[in-house]
DNA sequence: GCCACGGTTTTGAGTCATCAAAATAATAAA
DNA sequence: TTTATTATTTTGATGACTCAAAACCGTGGC
């Protein structure tokens, strides 16, 4: 039986809740699953329940969920195809990077093997997708960068912008329109703690500050 | 509320069905339109009374359905969809003619008016799709040509193929194989009764001979 | 060690889309 | 006109997916 797109969001929404997990932790916990979906908690139990009768899924009542091998490789399926669109819609498209995610939550579900072979190759075999998150190959497996955030790099050293983890359409511009993209090259000036805010120097030493949650979610290499 | 994929599949369903009605006939059959949808009858009857009930479309039991006002705009838009996927998945992705039928049929259902906007500008507006079937405007007009089929148009003349009628896959690659795409032209040497047969005069004199019923289903301009 | 609270599960219900098979209506044949 | 055939509608049921709200569990505070 072919999974159902609600069936992939779930399994697509545990992968990468997993990934979010600090630690030794192994379990999405049903709480975050259900927020993460925009569902009732109730509901989410009774899929994971449903999806771990058919073995993609082990469940343990009160402390979460986690994908099994056949979970995780319908997972990183769906993951790849999404990011695979994404780019596509950018690149060949010419779409903003702040509108494309919508459409990519849909087509996930419903476009050909063919098609998005036929993606790929018209990008290369491209390893990122527009916002930096990394693109999983035909047979799972993820790209690892090891990547710091703003808030922990080091201080005037020229970093290179890697990755945004924030799908918000706002934060999406506002990032493009302050020139910090992903390739962007720029330094951290100074941190400081009482403000919640850090300086930084982008192109052209263009100055600017932003709050310490939006600088957590620019992720750089050094 | 916003159609689902399997409203706008009737409404779809219908539209096509209304424009191969014979004479003054104005009434899709239930059997037909279930036919189409592959579907059981009682389902396209239940499934019918609730489009009417939300004005979509008129139903007389016994005698069939036809679409409203309402239903007809939302019938063409899907039709416009599907035809401009179908186009933009041959002229732009390179896939084959015969492929982009199902990848269609589901991403008509999910792509952003954007999106669509976009493969309508990369494709210059176009009025017909790879299939030859026109592509009905924004506002839901249908070009409208006076074609005949091989069956019914002058012998000996050269004639334009303008389209094909059947999306099956097996009978796009024997047209394509045999240079009868939309297109081509070609003229029709002798009609044969009893052996239910016509024969073809094609690129390069290529002399061939196609069954009647085949004959049928390639619409030609004079 | 009890209790309150936040997170989780259960319960009961509803919507949408579907089918098989029985009942019925329209139509063609005898 | 009666009968047989075919198309259509009704009926009763099922499978996914969802919610609201009640019941429940586990843990940290006191
Ligand atoms: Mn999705
Ligand atoms: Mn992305
Ligand atoms: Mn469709
Ligand atoms: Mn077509």
């Amino acid at each position: 039986m072919l999974p159902s797109s609600t069936v992939e969001n779930y399994l697509k929404a545990i992968y990468v809740g997993e990934t979010h997990l600090v630690g030794g932790q192994k379990l999405v916990p049903m709480g975050q699953l259900a927020s993460a979906l925009g569902i009732a908690p109730g509901t989410a139990t009774t899929m994971v329940k449903a999806l771990a009768e058919s073995g993609l899924v082990t469940y343990e009542p009160y402390n979460g969920v986690r994908l099994t091998p056949a979970g995780e490789k319908l997972a990183a399926r769906v993951l790849r195809r999404h990011r695979l669109i994404e780019l596509f819609l950018v690149q060949v498209m010419g779409m903003n990077w702040d509108e494309v995610h919508e459409d990519a939550e849909q087509m996930e579900h419903v476009v050909s093997d063919r098609l998005i072979e036929r993606m790929d190759e018209m990008l290369g075999r491209p390893e990122f997708d527009p916002h930096g998150d990394p693109i999983p190959t035909p047979d799972g497996q993820l790209a690892h960068r090891a990547l710091e955030t703003l808030l922990t790099c080091p201080l005037n050293t020229p970093v290179t912008v890697a990755r945004v983890t924030d799908q918000d359409a706002a934060f999406l511009r506002f990032i493009e329109s302050h020139h910090l993209k992903p390739g962007e090259t720029i330094q951290v000036e100074e941190r400081d703690e009482a403000s919640d805010s850090v300086k930084l120097k982008g192109r052209d030493d263009q100055r600017m500050t932003i709050g310490a949650r939006a600088a957590s979610k620019l992720l750089v290499s050094t």
